[in-house]
DNA sequence: ATCTTACTAGTAAAATTTTACTATTTGCCT
DNA sequence: AGGCAAATAGTAAAATTTTACTAGTAAGAT
Protein backbone atom coordinates (compact mmCIF):
# COMPACT_ATOMS: atom_id res chain seq x y z
CA UNK A 1 0.00 0.00 0.00
CA UNK A 2 3.22 2.50 0.66
CA UNK A 3 4.50 1.71 -2.90
CA UNK A 4 0.61 2.07 -4.65
CA UNK A 5 0.52 5.52 -2.68
CA UNK A 6 4.18 6.37 -4.08
CA UNK A 7 2.89 5.41 -7.34
CA UNK A 8 -0.12 7.39 -7.30
CA UNK A 9 1.42 10.88 -5.60
CA UNK A 10 4.10 10.21 -8.38
CA UNK A 11 1.53 9.98 -11.30
CA UNK A 12 -0.19 13.30 -10.06
CA UNK A 13 2.68 15.10 -9.44
CA UNK A 14 3.56 15.19 -12.97
CA UNK A 15 -0.25 16.97 -13.32
CA UNK A 16 -3.58 15.99 -12.84
CA UNK A 17 -5.35 12.95 -14.34
CA UNK A 18 -8.42 11.14 -14.88
CA UNK A 19 -8.49 7.45 -13.64
CA UNK A 20 -8.40 5.85 -17.00
CA UNK A 21 -5.45 7.67 -17.60
CA UNK A 22 -3.61 7.13 -14.24
CA UNK A 23 -4.24 3.00 -15.20
CA UNK A 24 -3.19 3.21 -19.04
CA UNK A 25 -0.21 5.06 -17.42
CA UNK A 26 0.96 2.29 -14.94
CA UNK A 27 -0.01 -0.86 -17.03
CA UNK A 28 1.28 0.67 -20.04
CA UNK A 29 4.23 2.51 -19.44
CA UNK A 30 5.21 2.13 -16.27
CA UNK A 31 5.12 -1.74 -15.83
CA UNK A 32 7.72 -2.26 -18.07
CA UNK A 33 9.69 -0.42 -15.78
CA UNK A 34 8.71 -1.24 -12.49
CA UNK A 35 6.93 -4.35 -11.49
CA UNK A 36 4.43 -3.24 -9.29
CA UNK A 37 0.82 -4.88 -10.68
CA UNK A 38 -2.50 -2.73 -9.73
CA UNK A 39 -5.65 -4.16 -11.17
CA UNK A 40 -7.88 -2.03 -9.53
CA UNK A 41 -7.27 1.69 -9.21
CA UNK A 42 -10.09 3.73 -7.56
CA UNK A 43 -9.86 1.89 -4.01
CA UNK A 44 -6.82 3.64 -3.46
CA UNK A 45 -7.35 6.12 -5.27
CA UNK A 46 -10.66 6.82 -2.65
CA UNK A 47 -8.75 6.05 0.34
CA UNK A 48 -6.19 8.64 -0.68
CA UNK A 49 -9.09 10.94 -1.14
CA UNK A 50 -10.10 9.98 2.37
CA UNK A 51 -6.70 10.98 3.52
CA UNK A 52 -6.58 14.64 1.76
CA UNK A 53 -3.87 13.76 -0.12
CA UNK A 54 -5.61 13.74 -3.41
CA UNK A 55 -8.62 15.57 -4.71
CA UNK A 56 -11.40 14.65 -7.09
CA UNK A 57 -12.70 17.11 -9.23
CA UNK A 58 -15.48 17.01 -12.09
CA UNK A 59 -14.36 18.02 -15.28
CA UNK A 60 -15.47 17.39 -18.72
CA UNK A 61 -13.24 17.22 -22.07
CA UNK A 62 -15.03 17.59 -25.02
CA UNK A 63 -18.43 15.29 -25.22
CA UNK A 64 -16.86 12.64 -23.64
CA UNK A 65 -18.59 11.30 -20.17
CA UNK A 66 -18.01 13.14 -17.27
CA UNK A 67 -14.31 12.79 -16.25
CA UNK A 68 -13.29 12.82 -12.52
CA UNK A 69 -9.91 14.89 -12.29
CA UNK A 70 -7.50 13.16 -9.89
CA UNK A 71 -4.85 16.02 -8.49
CA UNK A 72 -2.24 16.04 -5.84
CA UNK A 73 -2.54 18.18 -2.75
CA UNK A 74 0.06 20.13 -0.63
CA UNK A 75 -0.77 17.33 1.95
CA UNK A 76 0.22 14.79 -0.70
CA UNK A 77 3.31 16.38 -1.64
CA UNK A 78 4.47 16.44 1.66
CA UNK A 79 4.30 12.78 2.01
CA UNK A 80 5.24 11.93 -1.65
CA UNK A 81 8.37 13.26 -0.42
CA UNK A 82 8.24 11.58 2.58
CA UNK A 83 7.37 8.23 0.86
CA UNK A 84 10.31 8.64 -1.81
CA UNK A 85 13.15 9.25 0.63
CA UNK A 86 11.93 6.36 3.03
CA UNK A 87 11.76 4.48 -0.32
CA UNK A 88 15.62 5.41 -0.95
CA UNK A 89 16.80 3.84 1.62
CA UNK A 90 14.60 1.22 2.31
CA UNK A 91 16.28 -2.37 0.92
CA UNK A 92 13.71 -5.42 0.26
CA UNK A 93 14.67 -8.51 -0.65
CA UNK A 94 13.46 -9.61 -4.02
CA UNK A 95 11.22 -11.95 -5.08
CA UNK A 96 12.70 -14.06 -7.87
CA UNK A 97 9.54 -16.77 -8.46
CA UNK A 98 12.50 -19.48 -9.84
CA UNK A 99 14.22 -19.02 -6.28
CA UNK A 100 11.44 -20.94 -4.94
CA UNK A 101 12.05 -24.35 -7.50
CA UNK A 102 15.53 -23.54 -6.51
CA UNK A 103 14.78 -23.85 -2.90
CA UNK A 104 12.92 -27.49 -3.74
CA UNK A 105 15.60 -28.35 -6.32
CA UNK A 106 16.40 -31.44 -4.55
CA UNK A 107 12.64 -32.70 -4.87
CA UNK A 108 13.13 -32.59 -8.76
CA UNK A 109 15.06 -35.57 -10.67
CA UNK A 110 18.48 -33.89 -12.21
CA UNK A 111 17.66 -34.70 -15.60
CA UNK A 112 14.10 -33.57 -15.56
CA UNK A 113 15.80 -29.96 -13.51
CA UNK A 114 18.16 -29.78 -16.02
CA UNK A 115 15.56 -29.52 -19.17
CA UNK A 116 13.70 -27.04 -17.12
CA UNK A 117 16.30 -25.17 -16.54
CA UNK A 118 17.76 -24.93 -19.82
CA UNK A 119 14.27 -23.95 -21.09
CA UNK A 120 14.57 -20.90 -18.75
CA UNK A 121 17.72 -19.82 -20.00
CA UNK A 122 15.93 -19.78 -23.14
CA UNK A 123 13.50 -17.73 -22.62
CA UNK A 124 15.87 -15.15 -21.11
CA UNK A 125 17.95 -14.69 -23.48
CA UNK A 126 14.91 -13.70 -25.54
CA UNK A 127 14.34 -11.27 -22.59
CA UNK A 128 17.76 -9.83 -23.25
CA UNK A 129 17.52 -9.53 -26.54
CA UNK A 130 14.16 -7.71 -26.30
CA UNK A 131 15.32 -5.45 -23.04
CA UNK A 132 18.80 -4.54 -25.69
CA UNK A 133 16.38 -3.44 -28.01
CA UNK A 134 14.33 -1.47 -25.99
CA UNK A 135 17.52 0.46 -24.35
CA UNK A 136 18.35 1.76 -28.00
CA UNK A 137 15.21 3.06 -28.44
CA UNK A 138 14.99 4.94 -25.37
CA UNK A 139 14.48 8.41 -25.74
CA UNK A 140 17.40 10.44 -24.80
CA UNK A 141 16.28 12.71 -21.69
CA UNK A 142 15.17 10.18 -19.63
CA UNK A 143 18.38 8.98 -18.26
CA UNK A 144 16.65 7.18 -15.28
CA UNK A 145 14.53 5.18 -17.61
CA UNK A 146 17.95 3.98 -19.31
CA UNK A 147 19.54 3.30 -15.44
CA UNK A 148 16.42 1.18 -15.08
CA UNK A 149 16.84 -0.66 -18.29
CA UNK A 150 20.62 -1.33 -17.87
CA UNK A 151 20.20 -2.34 -14.66
CA UNK A 152 17.52 -5.07 -15.34
CA UNK A 153 19.79 -6.28 -18.28
CA UNK A 154 22.24 -7.02 -15.28
CA UNK A 155 19.68 -9.08 -13.46
CA UNK A 156 18.88 -10.99 -16.18
CA UNK A 157 22.56 -11.63 -16.83
CA UNK A 158 23.17 -12.52 -13.67
CA UNK A 159 20.22 -14.98 -13.54
CA UNK A 160 21.65 -16.70 -16.79
CA UNK A 161 24.77 -16.94 -15.13
CA UNK A 162 23.95 -18.43 -12.16
CA UNK A 163 21.69 -21.23 -13.50
CA UNK A 164 24.06 -21.95 -16.34
CA UNK A 165 26.63 -22.67 -13.05
CA UNK A 166 24.04 -24.39 -11.85
CA UNK A 167 22.68 -26.99 -14.68
CA UNK A 168 27.10 -27.75 -14.86
CA UNK A 169 26.78 -29.25 -11.26
CA UNK A 170 23.66 -31.16 -11.63
CA UNK A 171 25.68 -34.30 -13.08
CA UNK B 1 -1.62 -17.97 -4.53
CA UNK B 2 0.21 -20.07 -6.57
CA UNK B 3 3.63 -19.55 -5.30
CA UNK B 4 2.07 -20.05 -1.47
CA UNK B 5 0.49 -23.30 -2.90
CA UNK B 6 3.91 -24.54 -3.95
CA UNK B 7 5.66 -22.96 -1.27
CA UNK B 8 3.39 -25.19 1.53
CA UNK B 9 3.34 -28.41 -0.72
CA UNK B 10 7.33 -28.48 -1.12
CA UNK B 11 7.83 -27.77 2.70
CA UNK B 12 5.76 -30.76 3.21
CA UNK B 13 6.83 -33.15 0.49
CA UNK B 14 10.25 -33.18 2.78
CA UNK B 15 7.91 -34.69 5.93
CA UNK B 16 4.77 -33.75 7.57
CA UNK B 17 4.74 -31.02 9.71
CA UNK B 18 2.57 -29.07 12.07
CA UNK B 19 1.56 -25.16 11.36
CA UNK B 20 3.84 -23.42 14.08
CA UNK B 21 6.75 -25.65 12.33
CA UNK B 22 5.74 -24.50 9.09
CA UNK B 23 5.32 -20.90 9.93
CA UNK B 24 8.73 -20.83 11.35
CA UNK B 25 10.27 -22.12 8.80
CA UNK B 26 9.04 -19.81 6.39
CA UNK B 27 10.13 -16.98 8.34
CA UNK B 28 13.48 -18.22 9.79
CA UNK B 29 14.74 -20.77 6.80
CA UNK B 30 13.23 -20.00 3.23
CA UNK B 31 12.97 -15.89 3.98
CA UNK B 32 16.64 -15.38 3.08
CA UNK B 33 16.32 -17.28 0.16
CA UNK B 34 13.11 -16.90 -1.07
CA UNK B 35 11.55 -13.15 -0.44
CA UNK B 36 8.12 -14.76 -0.22
CA UNK B 37 6.35 -13.35 2.90
CA UNK B 38 3.41 -15.06 4.43
CA UNK B 39 1.89 -13.76 7.52
CA UNK B 40 -0.55 -16.13 8.20
CA UNK B 41 -0.79 -19.65 7.07
CA UNK B 42 -4.19 -20.91 8.35
CA UNK B 43 -6.32 -19.86 5.67
CA UNK B 44 -4.04 -21.14 2.39
CA UNK B 45 -3.79 -24.50 4.41
CA UNK B 46 -7.17 -24.57 5.00
CA UNK B 47 -8.19 -23.89 1.70
CA UNK B 48 -5.51 -26.39 0.16
CA UNK B 49 -6.89 -29.13 2.61
CA UNK B 50 -10.40 -28.35 0.68
CA UNK B 51 -8.63 -29.06 -2.29
CA UNK B 52 -7.53 -32.17 -1.03
CA UNK B 53 -3.80 -31.34 -1.56
CA UNK B 54 -3.04 -32.06 2.12
CA UNK B 55 -4.28 -33.98 5.15
CA UNK B 56 -4.86 -32.38 8.66
CA UNK B 57 -4.33 -35.29 11.13
CA UNK B 58 -4.19 -35.18 15.28
CA UNK B 59 -0.94 -36.08 16.64
CA UNK B 60 -0.04 -35.62 20.24
CA UNK B 61 4.19 -35.81 20.75
CA UNK B 62 4.71 -35.26 24.40
CA UNK B 63 1.89 -33.51 26.68
CA UNK B 64 2.75 -30.26 24.62
CA UNK B 65 -1.24 -28.75 23.27
CA UNK B 66 -2.78 -30.77 20.85
CA UNK B 67 -0.57 -30.87 17.32
CA UNK B 68 -2.22 -31.12 14.08
CA UNK B 69 0.26 -32.32 11.55
CA UNK B 70 -0.14 -31.40 7.92
CA UNK B 71 0.70 -33.90 5.01
CA UNK B 72 0.78 -33.69 1.61
CA UNK B 73 -1.67 -35.65 -0.53
CA UNK B 74 -1.14 -38.08 -3.95
CA UNK B 75 -2.91 -35.10 -5.50
CA UNK B 76 -1.20 -32.72 -3.57
CA UNK B 77 1.81 -34.71 -5.46
CA UNK B 78 0.73 -34.48 -8.88
CA UNK B 79 0.01 -30.01 -7.82
CA UNK B 80 3.57 -30.02 -7.04
CA UNK B 81 5.10 -31.39 -9.94
CA UNK B 82 2.91 -29.24 -12.04
CA UNK B 83 3.76 -26.13 -9.91
CA UNK B 84 7.28 -26.41 -10.02
CA UNK B 85 7.16 -26.70 -13.51
CA UNK B 86 5.24 -24.17 -14.60
CA UNK B 87 7.23 -22.09 -11.55
CA UNK B 88 10.63 -22.95 -13.79
CA UNK B 89 9.20 -21.80 -17.18
CA UNK B 90 7.54 -18.76 -15.70
CA UNK B 91 9.36 -15.45 -15.86
CA UNK B 92 8.57 -12.65 -13.81
CA UNK B 93 9.37 -9.11 -13.97
CA UNK B 94 10.75 -9.32 -10.29
CA UNK B 95 9.65 -6.02 -8.34
CA UNK B 96 12.49 -3.73 -6.68
CA UNK B 97 10.94 -1.10 -4.77
CA UNK B 98 14.09 1.28 -5.58
CA UNK B 99 12.89 1.38 -9.72
CA UNK B 100 10.17 3.30 -8.53
CA UNK B 101 12.25 6.12 -6.76
CA UNK B 102 14.11 5.99 -10.02
CA UNK B 103 11.11 6.81 -11.97
CA UNK B 104 10.43 9.69 -10.10
CA UNK B 105 13.69 10.63 -9.70
CA UNK B 106 13.45 13.95 -12.21
CA UNK B 107 10.87 14.78 -9.01
CA UNK B 108 14.10 14.72 -6.91
CA UNK B 109 16.53 17.69 -6.58
CA UNK B 110 20.03 16.51 -7.77
CA UNK B 111 21.61 17.13 -4.80
CA UNK B 112 19.34 15.09 -2.85
CA UNK B 113 18.87 12.26 -4.87
CA UNK B 114 22.52 11.65 -4.75
CA UNK B 115 22.66 11.82 -0.76
CA UNK B 116 20.02 9.36 -1.33
CA UNK B 117 21.61 7.16 -3.65
CA UNK B 118 24.82 7.17 -1.66
CA UNK B 119 23.09 6.12 1.37
CA UNK B 120 21.84 3.45 -0.31
CA UNK B 121 24.86 2.20 -1.66
CA UNK B 122 26.24 2.00 1.70
CA UNK B 123 23.57 -0.45 2.18
CA UNK B 124 23.80 -2.05 -0.37
CA UNK B 125 27.79 -2.95 0.24
CA UNK B 126 26.64 -3.99 3.77
CA UNK B 127 24.11 -6.39 2.48
CA UNK B 128 26.74 -7.66 0.49
CA UNK B 129 29.36 -8.85 3.21
CA UNK B 130 26.21 -10.17 5.14
CA UNK B 131 25.51 -12.22 1.97
CA UNK B 132 29.04 -12.71 1.60
CA UNK B 133 29.51 -14.58 5.52
CA UNK B 134 26.77 -16.28 5.27
CA UNK B 135 28.05 -17.98 1.19
CA UNK B 136 31.25 -19.11 3.43
CA UNK B 137 28.80 -20.77 6.62
CA UNK B 138 26.66 -22.67 4.26
CA UNK B 139 26.57 -26.55 4.62
CA UNK B 140 28.58 -28.41 2.07
CA UNK B 141 25.31 -30.62 0.83
CA UNK B 142 23.35 -27.42 0.11
CA UNK B 143 24.20 -26.54 -3.98
CA UNK B 144 20.98 -25.64 -4.54
CA UNK B 145 20.96 -22.68 -1.68
CA UNK B 146 24.82 -21.69 -2.95
CA UNK B 147 22.75 -20.98 -6.15
CA UNK B 148 20.20 -18.58 -4.65
CA UNK B 149 22.98 -16.89 -2.49
CA UNK B 150 25.60 -16.10 -5.12
CA UNK B 151 22.58 -15.09 -7.69
CA UNK B 152 22.12 -12.71 -4.92
CA UNK B 153 25.10 -11.51 -4.57
CA UNK B 154 25.42 -10.86 -8.16
CA UNK B 155 21.55 -8.84 -8.00
CA UNK B 156 23.27 -6.38 -4.97
CA UNK B 157 26.02 -5.78 -7.12
CA UNK B 158 24.11 -5.38 -10.26
CA UNK B 159 22.28 -2.34 -8.16
CA UNK B 160 25.03 -1.12 -6.70
CA UNK B 161 26.82 -0.63 -10.13
CA UNK B 162 23.87 0.69 -11.37
CA UNK B 163 22.93 3.08 -8.80
CA UNK B 164 27.09 4.45 -9.01
CA UNK B 165 26.75 4.85 -12.38
CA UNK B 166 23.68 6.70 -12.00
CA UNK B 167 25.32 9.02 -9.53
CA UNK B 168 27.85 10.11 -12.00
CA UNK B 169 24.77 11.56 -14.63
CA UNK B 170 23.83 13.46 -11.55
CA UNK B 171 26.00 16.89 -12.27
C1' DA C 1 -25.44 2.10 -41.78
C1' DT C 2 -23.72 -0.85 -38.50
C1' DC C 3 -20.33 -3.18 -35.91
C1' DT C 4 -16.35 -3.15 -33.13
C1' DT C 5 -12.89 -1.24 -30.37
C1' DA C 6 -11.14 2.23 -27.33
C1' DC C 7 -12.32 5.62 -23.87
C1' DT C 8 -14.41 6.65 -19.58
C1' DA C 9 -16.39 5.57 -14.95
C1' DG C 10 -17.08 2.82 -11.77
C1' DT C 11 -19.37 -0.96 -8.34
C1' DA C 12 -20.61 -5.47 -6.02
C1' DA C 13 -19.07 -9.53 -4.51
C1' DA C 14 -15.52 -12.82 -3.78
C1' DA C 15 -11.11 -13.92 -2.33
C1' DT C 16 -7.14 -13.10 0.10
C1' DT C 17 -4.08 -10.97 3.35
C1' DT C 18 -3.10 -8.53 7.48
C1' DT C 19 -3.72 -7.36 12.20
C1' DA C 20 -4.65 -8.18 16.60
C1' DC C 21 -6.10 -11.06 19.63
C1' DT C 22 -7.02 -15.58 22.91
C1' DA C 23 -5.44 -19.85 25.19
C1' DT C 24 -2.63 -23.69 27.00
C1' DT C 25 1.86 -26.09 28.29
C1' DT C 26 6.68 -26.42 29.21
C1' DG C 27 11.08 -24.97 30.38
C1' DC C 28 14.16 -21.59 32.03
C1' DC C 29 15.44 -17.76 35.17
C1' DT C 30 15.52 -15.62 39.62
C1' DA D 1 7.70 -20.54 44.00
C1' DG D 2 6.58 -17.09 40.57
C1' DG D 3 7.06 -15.11 36.24
C1' DC D 4 8.19 -14.86 31.54
C1' DA D 5 9.43 -16.66 26.96
C1' DA D 6 8.74 -20.07 23.49
C1' DA D 7 5.91 -23.64 21.56
C1' DT D 8 1.43 -24.64 19.89
C1' DA D 9 -3.26 -23.70 17.93
C1' DG D 10 -5.93 -20.88 16.02
C1' DT D 11 -9.98 -17.16 15.09
C1' DA D 12 -12.53 -12.70 14.28
C1' DA D 13 -12.47 -8.61 12.15
C1' DA D 14 -10.43 -5.26 9.21
C1' DA D 15 -8.23 -4.11 5.15
C1' DT D 16 -7.00 -4.88 0.64
C1' DT D 17 -6.97 -6.99 -3.82
C1' DT D 18 -9.04 -9.45 -7.51
C1' DT D 19 -12.71 -10.66 -10.51
C1' DA D 20 -16.41 -9.89 -13.09
C1' DC D 21 -19.61 -7.06 -14.30
C1' DT D 22 -22.52 -2.60 -16.03
C1' DA D 23 -22.99 1.60 -18.90
C1' DG D 24 -22.47 5.09 -22.17
C1' DT D 25 -19.87 7.78 -26.17
C1' DA D 26 -16.65 8.32 -30.04
C1' DA D 27 -13.98 6.89 -33.76
C1' DG D 28 -12.73 3.81 -37.13
C1' DA D 29 -13.66 -0.39 -40.00
C1' DT D 30 -16.68 -2.86 -43.25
Amino acid sequence: MIEHELLFLGLLKDGPKHGYEIKRLIEEELFPFVGLKIKSIYYPLKKMERLGLVNKDVGREGKWPEKYIYSITPKGEKIFEHLITENFLTIERPYFNIDLSLYFLPFVEKKIARRRLKARIIFLKRIMRDLEALEKNIKPNTQHLRIILSHDIALVNAEINSLSSLIETLI
